[in-house]
DNA sequence: TTGCATACATACAAGAATGAATGTAAATTA
DNA sequence: TAATTTACATTCATTCTTGTATGTATGCAA
């Protein structure tokens, strides 16, 4: 078959998209080729270079179907339930969250497995460390405004500053997420993760 | 000049590990091919293979170079000095310590990049991961033990326990060494890291 | 229904990169 | 001092990958 319908491109390009994710997290990325890409999503080379420049806007748009999402359910389940919860659950919340997603959900884990331990962030791909980098300040902003918040009711320990808060705890579950998805046997950090987070948050408590 | 003496050939060996880390920390694992480590060791394919089965092994050979020593820091900044030195203490000097080692050692700065952002851990490098892994229970384990002395010593409180204590400063620690490493910048991180381990502490402290 | 753009498939050229094979001169050993 | 390693250098064959160029059948618009 060849020349297909809008909606068939999409689905396509949906399908090659999903194949690099595969690859990528069992083979990283640099020893994965378009080509074995394109086999694995069924197509040949030319429809990759058709949706994607090359390798690296492939791995941008995997990037994208995660990121995006992310951004949503900082602002959902951190900053926008405003009055209605107590601020530490709200961050507690968001971090426990996170982690649901992580097990729930294959595609964001692989992509988290690439991003954290199965590409090489040099030449074209430094960038994409910069950009984590900024998300990361506004993360550690965001938190950083509930903890603000916590401390107007007097939740926590007034000798705390927010900000050393918000940055312990993006640097705690930094480290969290990192080893959560290296531990992929799981008896280490996955099956604990959320008692680790409560505990974490328990620390904070007056 | 071609077959030199056996000094000569350590030196010709460390001379190939010195310039995979330093293209390693530049271009990445997978690009860096062993004809330009040659090169820039001043050397040909033919030393690189006598000395190296192959790229993987060169790896592994740049990281032991940093894991032994960092194995006996672990011994004199946070076991051995036992009694002289409050506990809390020697935890935040073993990481501020760590810390600075980065700072000031280039060849120890590179190669965590190396492990932390340009590398790929899948096939031959997943089992560095376990190693890693490893690795990082054993520090776990060290932390608890430190942590414990300080709740016999009631420097903390004592409705945490020091296993979710030095967890937690595992994975603070984690965190703050990968944005340390990927900060490249320093603005964000490295110029803090110092203030963010005390605080952490602080945390701790009763 | 004609014509153009789309969504691919196929074919081609060129450049790495690897591992192994072979060459070689000096160091070491017997 | 002769024989044997050692410590590399050089060469070769093969594979993998990329980018591009070209082919082609179909969807869609006028």
């Amino acid at each position: 078959m060849v020349r297909k319908t809008k909606e068939d491109a999409e689905i396509t390009r949906q399908r090659i998209i999903d194949a690099a994710r595969e690859l990528f997290a069992e083979h990283g990325v640099s020893k994965t080729s378009l080509d074995k890409i394109a086999k694995h999503a069924d197509v040949t080379r030319g429809a990759v270079y058709w949706h994607f420049k090359n390798k690296t806007e492939l791995f941008h748009a995997m990037r994208e179907q995660v990121f995006l999402p992310l951004i949503d359910r900082i602002d959902s389940t951190l900053l926008s339930s405003k009055n209605e919860i107590n601020p530490l659950q709200r961050i507690e919340g968001f971090l426990i969250d996170t982690v649901r997603v992580l097990s729930n959900d294959t595609a964001t884990r692989q992509t988290y497995e690439v991003l954290m331990a199965k590409c090489e962030y040099v030449d074209e791909f430094a960038e994409v460390l910069q950009q984590i980098l900024n998300n990361c300040d506004g993360i550690v902003g965001n938190i950083e405004q509930v903890y603000q918040e916590a401390q107007q009711q007097s939740l926590i320990n007034p000798s705390h500053s927010p900000t050393e808060l918000a940055m312990d705890t993006h640097l705690f579950f930094s480290g969290l997420l990192h080893m959560w998805v290296k531990d992929s046997e799981g008896s280490r950090f996955r099956n604990q993760a959320e008692t680790l987070i409560r505990t974490h948050i328990k620390l904070r408590k007056k």
